[in-house]
Parts: structure tokens; C-alpha cells; sequence
DNA sequence: AAGTGTGAACCTCTTCACAGCA
DNA sequence: TGCTGTGAAGAGGTTCACACTT
């Protein structure tokens, strides 16, 4: 089990969000082709990512929906409870901070930062805003060990240093500002406009169909 | 030309973006080597992407920063501008539509839709807001061809449907859903909570460095 | 000497194809 | 018979290593 692929855990991640959905739960068992549907994947690359995770069937008649989901979660979800900072409350920090909590137990996003005067020291999502000069210490004593980054993109490399520096472990950056933290910490960066551009220059070949 | 892969278009809207810096702009030659700083990648995989566009290098002087970045846009660049819908307009619709619009010329958001009847006919960031029984029809009207989803979770799939059948030819979704809309369209699909996910797992190995 | 352009090796991920089992 | 588990083949993507150019 000692390493899994990137893509199995983000297709575990996802397999564990369709089993817990009231439709596929009120079921006891689901074949590799069902879930397949579901996720829009086929069914072999289940059953590869279920063999990676060691777990089997129940003869003939499926994989055991309750007992999977337990299975990936044990997998997955950290062994101590997760703290996050969000550094960044502009628009999609905002959004992101709504959507996220209140959605998974185990993470939950615990404290914010800006620059802001007038963000600080306000609560937003039930999360306390502090002013970003306080980043080392608050992460420090809240033993947050995750960031996400979502300043505008000529602060993004000053950020994801001190976030280093005081001891995140894991970024996730939405900036469109490449910014490099190894070997401190693992990164996963998100781009919407190459994501937009992508899709816009991929649509191309569907137009007439 | 025809065919290039995904990677390689990912990396040349991020090699467009960071040529266009000002700082990077008042140079009129880059090596590989510099490039692949700035975006963190090795320089062998720049020449290789800039290979499969028939971009040389001015003898041992480097790439021209100018026509490079002039080059990637006649290649990535939608020949026509590209109109984009905005499907949903809670926090996270509103933080893509002012975090996008402003920043990109050859494509904009012309159109949003929600069921809201508080948001229907006001402007978002100089984005009229439609009730979504009206998006077969503008997105017709406006030759709109690719959309971004940003509905909650229960709605992704009906939308998607729909979005297929007013001729969307690309799709955006940010959903936790996953949504299928082959063969009518191509997909990019953004799950942040598997993101996240993915994160957390990855970060435990950096633990104590 | 210091860069590029590129075949070949390598690694990662997906799909095929089928033996084995309930 | 119908599904799983899995070795083997195949695609896709990255890195190496080096001949070539100015």
C-alpha cells in the first residue's frame, strides 16, 4: 500500500463520494461496471485501483458499498483530524472557504489571512481572519500543516515561502504564478486560465458533430 | 501541428503567461533553461513542447521572447473570439466571473444563468444574469460555445444535458458530480474537494524534513 | 564553449484479454 | 454464466544523452 499513484487517490477520492450518496448507499452491494457508470470510468480501472488498495469482492456479488467507502477513508483521509489555512479572502477565497466547510469533518479550513485591514479580525464562514504578518505564528500554534493560495498572483512566491518557512507541509496554489517549494512541501497547483485555454483550443474539434 | 497533446497545451498557455511579464518582456532573448525556471519545469521538456509547435531558437541566442509568445497565441488562440457561459452564480460563480473577466481578451464571459429570481436580469461584473430556462436560447442567440458549471452538486448532470443540447462544444465543470457528455463535447473536470484530498495524502510524506 | 534539437530510454497510467472463481 | 483479479500490451508523457550549431 506504501505508494499509491496521484490518480488512484484523486479516483478514490471520487469513488468514496459516489458510495456516500443516498442513492448508491441504500444498496448493500455494486459490481466494478456500476460504480464505472457512475464515475464515468471503465470498470478495469476500478477494479486496478481497488487491487492497489487490497480490496476484494464479496464472491459474484460486487464490492460491499459500506465497507469500500470505510476502506478508502481509511486510506486517505489523514490520521489526525487536518487543520488548513487559507491565505487570500478575495473573491474565490471567499468561495472557496464556503464551499469547503462544513462539507468534510476530518479537513476543515481553521484560520484565514489578508492583508486587509479591514478583513482582519473579522470572522468569515465561521473562520477567523488574521493579518498575514501573523501567518508564522498562528500556523505554528494552531499546528496547521496545509495551505491554499489564493492572493493575487505577484504576492503568490512571497506567500508560499513564509508559508514554508513556518512549517506547511502542503500547498494547494490557485494562483496563476508557478511557485516551487520542494523538497519542503508537496504541491498541487490549479490554473483556471490554462484550464479555460484547454478546453477552449480541445471544444475546437467538436464543433460540428 | 494537428494533434497536440494536453500537457503540452497546459504548458504553453503557462509559457505564454509568464513571457508576457513585464520583467520577461524587456528582454528580447530567453534560453531554455531560463524559461524552465520560471515556470519549474526542465528545459528539455520546453524544447520538446516548442518542438511539436516549429518554434526554433535564434541560433545559440535563445528563443525570441516576442514572436515565442505571438507564436503560442496563433496556436492556442481560438481563431474567432470565444463567448463563454457561466452556469451558476453562487460565491464560486461570482469569484470566477471577476477573478476571468478583465484579464483575457480572445475569451469572455458574456453570459450567466441561475434559478435565482433575486440574481436573474442584474449584472455580475458587467455579466447579465439569465434565469436558466432561458439558456437554450441566448446561448443560441450569442453563438455561446463553451460553458462553465458551478451549480451545486444535485444539478450538474440536468445542466450538462442541457448545455449539450444548446450546442456547447466544451464544458468546465466544477462540480463534485461527474458529468458525461461524450461524444457531444470535451470535458475538463475540476474537483477541488479531490484536490484537496490528494493534498493531505501527498503532504504526510513531508512530514519531518 | 554553451546552447539547441531530438532519438532513445524510461516511467506512469490505461486498456486489453483472459484465467479463475462463486 | 458473469464477474473479479491480474499479467501483458499499449498510450502518453518525461527525462536522458549526445550530435550539432554558432
Amino acid at each position: 500500500m506504501a505508494n499509491l499513484p496521484e490518480k488512484t487517490i484523486e479516483r478514490l477520492s471520487i469513488y468514496r463520494k459516489v458510495l456516500n450518496n443516498t442513492i448508491v448507499q441504500s444498496r448493500k452491494y455494486i459490481f466494478s461496471h456500476e460504480l464505472a457508470k457512475l464515475v464515468h470510468l471503465k470498470p478495469e480501472q476500478i477494479r486496478k485501483d481497488l487491487m492497489l488498495i487490497s480490496h476484494t469482492s464479496v464472491g459474484k456479488k460486487g464490492y460491499d458499498v459500506e465497507k469500500l467507502s470505510q476502506n478508502i477513508s481509511n486510506i486517505i483521509d489523514p490520521k489526525q483530524s487536518q487543520k488548513i489555512a487559507l491565505v487570500g479572502l478575495g473573491n474565490l477565497g471567499r468561495a472557496i472557504l464556503s464551499y469547503f466547510n462544513g462539507k468534510r469533518s476530518q479537513m476543515s479550513i481553521t484560520a484565514a489571512f489578508d492583508i486587509d485591514p479591514d478583513k482582519v479580525n473579522k470572522v468569515y464562514a465561521s473562520v477567523r481572519c488574521y493579518h498575514i504578518d501573523q501567518l508564522k505564528e498562528i500556523i505554528r500554534k494552531e499546528e496547521i500543516n496545509i495551505a491554499i493560495i489564493t492572493v493575487p498572483a505577484d504576492n503568490a512566491e512571497k506567500v508560499a515561502e513564509e508559508l514554508v518557512l513556518a512549517g506547511i507541509r502542503g500547498i494547494l496554489n490557485f494562483t496563476p504564478t508557478p511557485i516551487n517549494v520542494e523538497p519542503y512541501a508537496y504541491l498541487v497547483e490549479y490554473d483556471m486560465i490554462a484550464s479555460i485555454e484547454k478546453l477552449a483550443y480541445f471544444s475546437e474539434k467538436y464543433k460540428n458533430n
